[in-house]
DNA sequence: TCCATATGCCTAGTGTCGCTAGGGTACAGC
DNA sequence: GCTGTACCCTAGCGACACTAGGCATATGGA
């Protein structure tokens, strides 16, 4: 479970270049060591979600070889929300960090 | 919005020693330079569960001036719980800080 | 040829979670 | 007396991600 930033690990995932949605789902099961391992209903009403949010935009490709895809691309208005959730991520993770790793206090 | 962390605050707030629900709400406020100001209907309701679930017991406190406060304390499954879930952070914020924070990949 | 597997897309329903919006009591200061 | 603060509680709601299905095409082996 990715606990509410599953959007933000789309489009980080996306930012490197446009993918359809099986894809996304390997991608991000190989670049988190396979420790997000997410189903597809998980992953296919979220891409959705952040295409009719303008995050994301799709199109359909057929290829010589192989089954239709459905390919999404990052858009400008993408690119700027995930830079605004990579902050809120920064600021989330230290803000629950000064809980859960001591050592780790609030800066003050 | 704590994104299914909340249950890990509260247990880590409790850790420091026992508290009542309303100064919990107060050390998570201060705790997080505000970041984290949680309603009560949110911190009540996870205190109930928490003690169901064992890993707190709660005391009814009569102070001589003042009100009547419910003082909850960490139990022993408590403790070993809020261990586990400090290792399931780290692996997690690693893992997520893995797509948003780009110089921070995952270690092989 | 037939079947299993992998690829690829989709949706309805459900459970969990935290928040909204309310309710109530007791004490202090104006 | 009235307002503000401390202190507790609950019902209902919306967001989110997962379960559990359905469907179609390509590929490789028996």
């Amino acid at each position: 479970m990715l606990k509410g930033h599953l959007d933000n690990v789309i489009l980080a995932t996306l930012e490197r270049g446009p993918a359809h949605g099986y894809a996304v789902i390997e991608e991000i099961r190989r670049r988190s060591g396979g420790r997000f391992d997410l189903p597809e209903g998980t992953v296919y009403p979220a891409l959705h979600r952040l295409e009719i949010a303008g995050l994301l935009a799709s199109d359909w490709v057929t290829p010589d070889a192989g089954r239709r895809k459905r390919v999404y691309t990052l858009t400008p208005a993408g690119t700027g929300a995930l830079r605004e959730r990579r902050e809120g991520w920064a600021e989330f993770s230290r803000a629950v960090g000064a809980f859960l790793e001591p050592e780790k206090p609030w800066p003050a």
